[in-house]
RNA sequence: GCCGAAGUGGCGGAAUUGGUAGACGCGCUGGACUCAAAAUCCAGUGGGGGCAACCCCGUGGAGGUUCAAGUCCUCUCUUCGGUACCA
């Protein structure tokens, strides 16, 4: 009795309240004191999570970080348990505009702003228990790091891939800086959104373009979001295709265009350059209207790259009188304009304008009245399915009529609908030897429909071909039509024979409506020429185009190609969209570009044993206003003496842009302190290249592109072993972005930022940690919801005070075996939110139990521990474990016990649910489950004296009966 | 314009290969506990009809394939991202 009462006060006594700042602070130190997710290098089953460390910013870190950290958090403390050795470091990208510009506010040095922030990062991130190897930190300013980066520069300058040139950049007027074109959001600075002008200015650039083909190829061995490969594909913009030379008759002056469809040659019949093509200037002597194209030309030039592009804006542009340009392949004199529809920066500038095949050129020649020739007529070919044509087999070309009929009185045309296909076209018939085109529409009008007073307007452009597989006949056919446009004169109808009727509906489509309701695309091509508004810029077939008439685009491309190349006006070229990097920035606080130009050797760079060049302290930090550098005004850090021939000589005084220390930032985590070289091979091969990378969309073309280029220049010299091959990241993942409640994006002008740390302080890191997971799918956008967060916290509440009810009883294991599953599988393929509601199913489910066996809470506490660490360790502490619970095995499941004893389906009686059916799990159809069945009160009431059809039963999934 | 993703209750969202649509959470309604509130617990909760057993309708819209469609096919509308005269 005395022993009974004893015990009841001491369970009465331990029982506490889930108290998340206790836990917390304990199990961070606990974590920190016993550098429990410290990595040591060694061989074996190595793990590299990495996610993108960030830019320390004043404000601290913000919701959208944590979703991302607390992602692959997740995943290292999940391969951490599986036994996985896991790297999974943190560092700071702190160069950067923000900290240059309250700089120049506050004439704070960027240093002291940069090293407070970065203090309150990492504090930030050890207050929700992310589970960084910390003794690997680093941040892009310390000299030791950018010492490095410095060294990959020299190391492109050595191999040519650094190089000066004057370039009309972007230049942001506010930041007073020159920007990657990368940088340039909707014609403003992506920074700071002011007005971004052009400007000459002598810039490094680095050769990405070099890289081009490797950056498109490298994507097909690598897991990416396929998004993400697709766009970064986009980006670099490569086509194939070719340059040709057209001379300008009179001069020995030639303009080089770029195309991609060097088989409309023939149909090139006036040429564009763009305003700021050095040639209009070249020949300035020969053009009559001088004065009216220069006006054009400066007032294009006064035009934003936004305005030039804006939509449906009208083609403008104005011809160089006085000159001709000659196409090579038929020598015809064809005019040439400047107009604003080219851009200077694709291509060579200027194009052949083929408007009969180019909308763009087809617009501007229906404006200024220029010639528009067809040379290629369109072939549609079925190249799916089982009427698609075989190469192999024999070939009957058919012609065709093609009419569209309009009402004697409506603008509505006559559409036919088979019936045995489905084909909604419009009339077609065959031509019969001795029968002209209209002679046969004529007739195929009055048999198809019964309308006798069609009256021939108009044809309907060149032929358009068909190829197909002819099932029935087992013959390729291909189709020539030719496109005839009717008008009917009355409503006179003489009917049609049963046979037409069997075939097919007539039916009067309104104008507007005939497009969509035609579904092939050579009868919604042939319909849409009745309006006379588009080029067909389709594959096709060669017509007025000289010997090469009749050939197919790919063949033709082929031809004229070695054509061009024969009679030396033209070769075979790639072109790409794709610029290469601009890698100067007029500022301060950015790695120092470590170079000496000295007036006798040129550009040299700095020594290696000289590296790093630290950045020197400056008590002015404000650029100067004709975009010098504030290091420019440094005169003693300036003047320097030659490497090579120790004469005067002056250093670079641009900074690198802040992407240089992000792209190759992963690499050093693998060696963090190497003072002798970048990355020590050995390591490099321990970790590299990053097993699963995940962060933001928005840097798919910019830090992902350009860390990828970076990787490979350094796989080429051997700086990272060759053993680990080009690409740095073998997977790619992106999270959504978290928007403000009500689902507008978070800011500070919206007064609706979510500062993690209030909900750290009032809620516990863990409440955090798993709301982020469970709000939404990982990789869709989501708005922020307080309700969702309290919600998520009786959760954690709940499973807290579970421990209270472990003891002995026997609980069915079902559901523990199919949440180690389900949890297991969903955080392997970051579907989050189903793992943890999966984890709140069974926690509801120990709940209902009187008392939960041992095993069965540790298991639950070992699978909920990735999302919420500091509880799941203090419950761990509880059931008597002494050590932290972050190595412990994780758990299997048993795939017997995770299945069900038996499983409820449902009887369907003509598709609709009408009763259901509990079976043991596997039972395999049988005649007595279908006489069960069959047996039941609603089924029989359901079937009532109607005849079974058909009985179908499968497994574990449906029972579903026909009855007629 | 083009490319990509997505449209499911009052809300966030679940739903293997097509197989009982709405898991889990929020919110709401009713109840218990409380002097009261909060917290907690229990029950209910797609819409419509019916006392009820049940029935009808339902995954943006219109067609289609199928014994069976949120899921597959055709067309279409809307929203959100990306991109923009790319020759």
């Amino acid at each position: 009795m005395i022993k009974f009462y004893y015990n009841f006060i001491i369970f009465m006594v331990k029982k506490t309240d889930y108290n998340p700042n206790r836990i917390d602070a304990k199990w961070q130190k606990f974590w920190d004191k016993n550098k429990t997710y410290t990595t040591p290098d060694k061989k074996g089953d190595n793990f590299y999570a990495l996610v993108e460390f960030p830019y320390p910013s004043g404000d601290g870190l913000h919701t959208g970080h944590l979703r991302s950290y607390t992602a692959l958090d997740v995943i290292s403390r999940k391969k951490r348990m599986e036994g996985k050795n896991v790297l999974y470091p943190m560092g700071f990208d702190a160069f950067g505009l923000p900290a240059e510009n309250f700089a120049i506010k506050t004439n704070t040095a960027p240093e002291i702003t940069t090293k407070k922030n970065i203090a309150n990062y990492i504090s930030q991130m050890k207050s929700v228990g992310l589970s960084f190897d910390w003794d690997r930190g680093f941040s892009t300013t310390d000299p030791d790091y950018y010492r490095w980066t410095q060294w990959i520069f020299i190391q492109m300058f050595k191999k040519g891939l650094a190089y000066k040139s004057v370039e009309n950049i972007n230049w942001c007027n506010s930041c007073k800086i020159g920007l990657a074109n990368e940088e340039v959001v909707a014609g403003v600075c992506e920074r700071c959104g002011g007005e971004v002008v052009k400007k000459e200015k002598e810039q490094w650039m680095l050769k990405i373009t070099e890289y081009a083909d490797r950056l498109i190829d490298g994507l097909d061995n690598i897991d990416f979001l396929e998004s993400i490969k697709k766009q970064q594909k986009d980006w670099i913009g490569k086509s194939e295709g070719a340059e040709v030379d057209f001379k300008i008759k009179d001069t020995k002056e030639t303009l080089k265009v770029f195309t991609t469809r060097p088989d409309t040659l023939f149909g090139a019949t006036f040429m564009v350059l763009a305003p700021e093509h050095p040639n209009v200037h070249a020949l300035e002597g020969k053009i009559s209207n001088l004065v009216e194209v220069k006006k054009y030309i400066s007032h294009a030039k006064k035009k934003t790259d936004e305005e030039r592009g804006a939509e449906d804006k009208p083609k403008t542009g104005v011809e160089l009188e006085g000159i001709k340009a000659i196409n090579p392949v038929n020598n015809e004199e064809i005019p040439i304009f400047v107009a604003d529809y080219i851009m200077m920066g694709y291509g060579t500038g200027a194009i052949m304008a083929v408007p009969g095949h180019d909308q763009r050129d087809y617009d501007f020649a229906k404006k200024y009245n220029l010639e528009i020739r067809e040379v290629i007529e369109p072939l549609f070919s079925k190249n799916e399915g089982k009427d698609a044509f075989r190469e192999d087999e024999k070939i009957i070309e058919r012609d065709a009529a093609v009419c569209v009929v309009k009402h004697w009185k409506e603008d509505r045309y006559i559409c036919l609908q088979w019936k045995n296909v489905d084909w909604h076209g419009l009339i077609v018939g065959g031509i019969k030897d001795g029968e002209d085109a209209v002679e046969a529409a004529k007739r195929e009008i009055e048999e198809e429909t019964g309308y006798a007073s069609a009256k021939f307007v108009k044809e309907l452009g060149g032929k358009i071909h068909a190829q197909f597989y002819q099932t029935l006949k087992k013959e390729n056919r291909r189709a020539h039509f030719h496109g005839l446009y009717f008008e009917l004169e009355d409503d006179k109808n003489v009917g049609i024979s049963e046979k037409e009727q069997a075939i097919h509906d007539v039916k009067w489509i309104d104008k507007d409506q005939v497009e969509s309701f035609l579904n092939v695309p050579d009868m919604k091509l042939m319909w849409r020429r009745l309006h006379e508004c588009e080029a067909y810029s389709g594959d096709g077939i060669a017509v007025n185009s000289g010997e090469f008439d009749g050939l197919e685009t790919l063949e033709f491309k082929q031809k004229i190609t070695k054509w061009l190349e024969k009679n030396k006006v033209g070769k075979s070229a790639t072109n790409y969209k794709l610029h290469d990097w601009i890698f100067s920035r007029q500022r301060y606080w950015g790695e120092p570009i470590p170079m000496i130009k000295c007036t006798e050797c040129g550009w040299l760079p700095v020594p290696d044993d000289e590296l790093p060049v630290t950045l020197p302290k400056v008590d002015d930090f404000k650029p100067g206003d004709d975009g010098e550098s504030p290091l420019a005004k440094m005169i003693s850090w300036v003047n320097t003496t030659c490497p090579k021939c120790g004469k005067f000589a002056k250093r670079e005084t641009d900074v690198m842009p802040n992407w240089a220390g992000s792209n190759w930032y992963f690499i050093r985590f693998c060696d963090p302190k190497n003072s002798q070289e970048l990355v020590d091979k050995e390591k490099a091969e321990m970790w590299l290249p990053v097993d699963w990378y995940n962060g933001g969309m928005e840097h798919t073309t910019l830090h992902l592109l350009y860390s990828r280029f970076v990787f490979k220049f350094l796989f080429d010299i051997g700086a990272v072993p060759k053993s680990i091959g080009d690409e740095p990241y073998k997977k790619r993942t992106a999270q959504g972005m978290i928007l403000g409640e009500g689902g507008i994006k978070m800011s500070k002008s919206k007064g609706n930022v979510i500062n993690p740390d209030d909900y750290v302080a009032k809620y516990g890191a863990d409440t955090l940690r798993v709301y982020e997971m469970f709000m939404g799918p990982f990789d869709q956008s989501i708005a922020w919801d307080d309700k969702g967060v309290k919600g998520v916290h009786k959760f954690l509440n709940k499973a807290w005070s579970l421990q209270y009810k472990v003891g002995k009883s026997d609980v069915d294991q079902g559901t523990l075996h199919k949440s180690i599953k389900k949890v297991s599988e969903d955080i392997d393929n970051m579907r989050f939110n189903t793992a943890i509601s999966q984890l709140m199913i069974l926690s509801n489910e120990l709940d209902k139990q009187s008392s939960i066996p041992k095993d069965i809470f540790e298991k639950f506490v070992l699978i909920l521990s990735p999302f919420a660490p500091h509880l799941a360790e203090e419950l761990w502490n509880s059931l008597g474990h002494k050590d932290s619970l972050a190595h412990e095995k994780w758990p299997k499941y048993d795939g017997g016990l995770a299945k069900d004893d038996s499983i409820v389906i449902g009887i369907q009686i003509n598709g609709k649910v009408r009763d259901e059916i509990e079976l043991p799990t596997d039972t395999e159809p049988s005649k007595e489950i279908e006489k069960q069945i069959l047996s039941q009160d609603k089924v029989k009431k359901h079937i009532g004296d109607k005849k079974i059809v058909k009985f179908i039963h499968i497994k574990n999934k449906i029972i579903s009966i026909v009855v007629k």
